[in-house]
DNA sequence: TATTGTTATACTCTATAACTATA
DNA sequence: TATAGTTATAGAGTATAACAATA
């Protein structure tokens, strides 16, 4: 049994759906991966964030500017280290960050769709034994890091 | 839980991880594929081909040539329509679709190695249901395909 | 001298559209 | 007039490298 390729074959039908789910928030998925890191990590430095979401600093720019231009993320000046700045989600980007978090769970529940609750809670466990093994850091998608 | 993510998470470690074993071979995932899909449909048209796949017959051009030049596939004349070409794998085209399946299957044991035989199964089995549910066609990677 | 962030450029992959030749 | 395959062009996404300001 292919379960190897299984894994990748509904992994990326699970990460295409979702990217059209975002369609409607005018997001892509590596948007809302950003909006979700400075969620959890407020006020964290562009060079933090790159490294957190292992980007190359020069994208880790173009997204943010281009969040900072939906208004959804704003730059700070950092108190303490003027070369960076402190990044923010704005109150719209806030709300963002729920809509996503909305959307993300009407992907999960038409995705599973076949399985019953507890035949979800099963895949879940065995999945993240899996991304466990293979050093994945939860919440960010390997789709966004470079080689390596 | 975040099973749809981990299952794209995980999903695109295992596209990455056999991606990177695929490199000594010479050869990319989709070239794998195009390998794949005319094992075992020898003699099949690039119409079919693009078609079964769902990428655009520009891109099949592009790459029956590529593995054209790398001696691995063959365009033979079609012998009731002069139009179209039966695809073939060389006897070198064989030999890496082997090669492909040896390193495929030590992909898999990598990839699974914190799940036992029994939890293997069981993955691969609510997996299927999941593909199967998604209307996924067997052996052929969303990544591949065009949107819709 | 090293680090943060930026700019400018190049590369890869894929899509789109116009075209040729057969049917 | 429709279809198989091709060519040429364009676009999205991402990487690479040189750079300015600050430490």
């Amino acid at each position: 049994l292919p379960v190897a390729f299984l894994l990748a074959q509904v992994g990326a039908q699970a990460a295409a759906r979702f990217a059209e789910r975002l369609v409607p928030l005018g997001l892509s998925p590596p948007q809302a991966g950003i909006l979700r890191a400075l969620g959890a990590q407020p006020g964290i430095s562009q060079q933090a964030l790159v490294d957190h979401l292992g980007i190359f600093p020069s994208r880790g720019v173009t997204m943010i500017d281009e969040l900072e231009r939906l208004e959804l993320v704003e730059r700070r000046d950092s108190l303490d280290d003027r070369r960076s700045y402190a990044l923010h989600l704005t109150a719209k980007g806030n709300r963002a960050l729920e809509a996503i978090g909305r959307v993300a769970q009407e992907h999960q529940d038409a995705l599973l769709a076949a399985l019953n609750k507890k035949e979800r809670e099963t895949l879940g466990q065995l999945l993240q034994r899996v991304a466990d093994h293979e050093g994945l850091r939860p919440g960010v998608h390997p789709g966004f890091r470079r080689k390596g």
